[in-house]
RNA sequence: GGGGACGUAGCUCAAUCGGUUAGAGUACCGGCCUGUCACGCCGGUGGUUGCGGGUUCGAGUCCCGUCGUCCUCGCCA
């Protein structure tokens, strides 16, 4: 909605919420609203609308001299020329705007008329995600939808400026580009010129950033549009947006004081939020030997505990087993308060364990007189102390175990800590804390394919330059002990973006790509362009990209992230407003030269 | 690709052990009401219970399939 008055310049609506709102200090004035009005009942020959500005913070009743007005629909557009009266002070709502002043309406122009809506707009309602998709831009008239997109908007904004202040210069890469091989699955779009070849929608704008490294401009930032054909998540749309940046010269130190001056200023000025600087710093082994994941949510404790050295002096065989097989024990102290029971031990919690791929979970209930659980017969006499010592646990404390190859350990007992914190409630809205997760693994084992892949990005700098001498080749397990120069920036239990040191010299580039058996011909074939690039001197540099529907999603402590994108998809990415994907013509078929059968459209 | 939950009026939901004419609130339409702000009162329209098949004397309810939405595992360099 927009307003003048006489003494009010007119109000840019994206500046601020509370253009459009009457106040007291009005009254008397002349005003011109535009906006949504939901009409209530007929009484008695006068209409009590509300008007409702398109943040929907603005309710309106129109006064009595809008009783000759003409019958109109149930949601209608209409512009309204009135005088703003104080109402009957003995009627007046002190809690809201709504109310304490209305309008004597002089001239009401109907912009618009409306059919009957799906749903009702006036009111935030639960109504079937569906519907609400299928009606997404009468949805996005509901207040409590738009208020995210305006939300959304001033963090990009503050983020842009932010970046600015820092000498950044945002430069837009290519939508229509070439198809990379690893990584996700990639959107194709044939090519009419070219016969049988194909661009792919960027997965992110990761080479074109470093080419513009090597083309000198040293700060770079993009709102970047991403696309990965893989499937939904709450967390995950098939197009998503990226804050990205890379920069010259630098390390990882730069990168990090780089964004936590963005993070600071952009919490500030979006939302008056003091987020504390610098943020901590993790390694990825201690964030998994801690929490058990690579995106900790450190606003609790609840730590995992090394059992390994009290195993020996033990005859539980599954514990043995697991260390001679070079395996851990690791347990979860649950403080005896938090009353977790048998039960909730013996079945929610082993299904977790089950599902994150252990065999069972051996529980104990601390007791230096040897406690309760199937452990007990494990700890008999100074065991129990032993045990209680190495672990950190006291008397009544519900001690979980796992144990197994380190991975599954680590997945384990942080899927249970995760389970854990929501159950009791161990963190506070509205609190975010920030952490850098480092130094991630360089290469993970592909079991299926038999081959190494880059835990992070093939382009990703390894933490030793030589990989731990020339000897390693691409069958050695040592690969797997690598790390990388990969940090991710993780908030409150979720990743938040994720970045590294690149590589810019050709000849480790060409290394990687073989390591991931990727063979001569074939680097030259699809990362030719990148590889020549690197050797013209290419500078040292180091990026960082974070998820922007992410970040604005949890910022408004929202665990979904359909609510912060204007037109989301569902979780079978189709857009049930346009209805896309959609069966196209055969002359379009034709003209980009796809002759495939077509398999006929779904029932 | 796998697992789970859900699908009943425009919308949100109910319907007992499988039982006879599938209800309520709201929305919508009509009537009454000049100070409402979830206005109130009276009346009315509105259903192939997502779709297809099966079991049964009888299915919204049970079974199978299918489609859709959500959550999730795999997947997401």
């Amino acid at each position: 909605m927009t307003m003048t008055t006489a003494q009010k310049p007119k109000t840019d609506w994206r500046r601020t919420h509370t253009c459009g709102e009457l106040r007291k200090k009005d009254v008397g004035a002349s005003v011109t609203l535009n906006g949504w009005v939901h009409a209530r009942r007929d009484h008695g020959g006068i209409y009590f609308v509300d008007l409702r500005d398109r943040y929907g913070l603005t309710q309106v009743v129109l006064g009595t001299e809008f009783k000759d007005a003409v019958k109109i629909g149930p949601e209608f557009t209409l512009s309204v020329h009135g005088k703003v009266v104080a109402r009957d002070g003995s009627n007046v709502n002190k809690d809201r705007p709504t109310g304490e002043i209305e309008i004597i309406v002089e001239r009401l122009e109907i912009l618009s008329r409306s059919k009957v809506p799906p749903f009702q707009i006036d009111t935030d309602d639960e109504v079937a995600l569906d519907t609400r998709l299928t009606y997404r831009y009468l949805d996005l008239r509901r207040p409590n939808v738009q208020k995210n997109l305006v939300h959304r908007s001033r963090f990009i904004n503050a983020m842009r400026r932010a970046f600015e202040k820092q000498n950044f210069v945002e430069v837009e890469t290519p939508i229509l580009t070439k198809a990379t091989p690893e990584g996700a699955r990639d959107y194709l779009v044939p090519s009419r010129v070219h016969p049988g070849e194909f661009y792919a929608l960027p997965q992110s704008p990761q080479i074109f950033k470093q080419l513009l490294m090597v083309a000198g401009l040293d700060r770079y930032f993009q709102v970047a549009r991403c696309f990965r054909d893989e499937d939904l998540r709450a967390d995950r749309q098939p197009e998503f947006t990226q804050l990205d940046m890379e920069m010259s010269f630098v390390e990882e130190d730069d990168i990090f004081k780089t964004w936590e001056q963005v993070l600071h200023e952009t919490f500030r000025d979006a939302m008056g939020v003091d987020v504390a600087i610098p943020f901590p710093r993790m390694s990825w082994i201690d964030a998994m030997e801690r929490f058990g994941v690579d995106k900790p949510d450190v606003r609790f404790g609840l730590e995992l505990q090394e059992a390994g050295p009290w195993v020996p002096t033990c005859e539980f065989n599954v514990f043995k087993d697991a260390i001679a097989k070079g395996g851990r024990v690791k347990a979860l102290v649950v403080p005896g308060k938090m009353e977790l029971s048998r039960k909730d031990v013996e079945d929610t919690l082993t299904q977790i364990a089950k599902n994150s791929g252990a065999g069972g979970l051996a529980w104990w209930k601390a007791g230096k007189e040897g406690g309760v659980g199937p452990l007990a017969r494990f700890c008999k006499g100074e065991q129990a102390a032993a045990l209680m010592g190495q672990i950190g646990a006291s008397e009544g404390d519900m001690c979980l175990f796992a144990a197994g190859p380190k991975n599954q350990v680590w997945r384990v007992l942080g899927d249970i800590r995760s389970h854990l914190g929501k159950r009791f409630q161990l963190t506070q809205p509205g609190t975010w804390s920030f952490t850098w997760v480092t130094q991630f693994p360089m290469f993970e084992w592909d079991a299926d394919s038999k081959r190494w892949f880059s835990a992070h990005h093939p382009f990703t700098a390894p933490v030793d330059w030589d990989m731990g001498g020339a000897d390693v080749d691409a069958n050695s397990p040592k690969l797997g002990e690598l790390f990388s120069r990969a940090y991710d920036l993780v908030m409150n239990g979720w990743e938040l973006g994720s970045g590294s040191v690149r590589i810019h010299k050709t000849e480790v580039q060409q290394r990687i790509f073989s390591i991931l058996g990727i063979g001569e011909e074939e680097q030259k074939r699809k990362f030719g362009f990148l590889l020549e690039a690197l050797s013209f001197g290419a500078p040292p540099h180091a990026g960082f990209a974070i998820g922007l529907d992410r970040l604005t999603a949890l910022s408004l402590g929202m665990d979904n992230i359909r609510d912060v994108v204007a037109f989301p998809k569902t979780t079978s990415a189709s857009d049930l407003m346009c209805g896309a994907p959609s069966v196209v013509a055969p002359e379009q078929l034709v003209e980009v030269h796809i002759r495939t059968a077509i398999p006929p459209p779904k029932a």
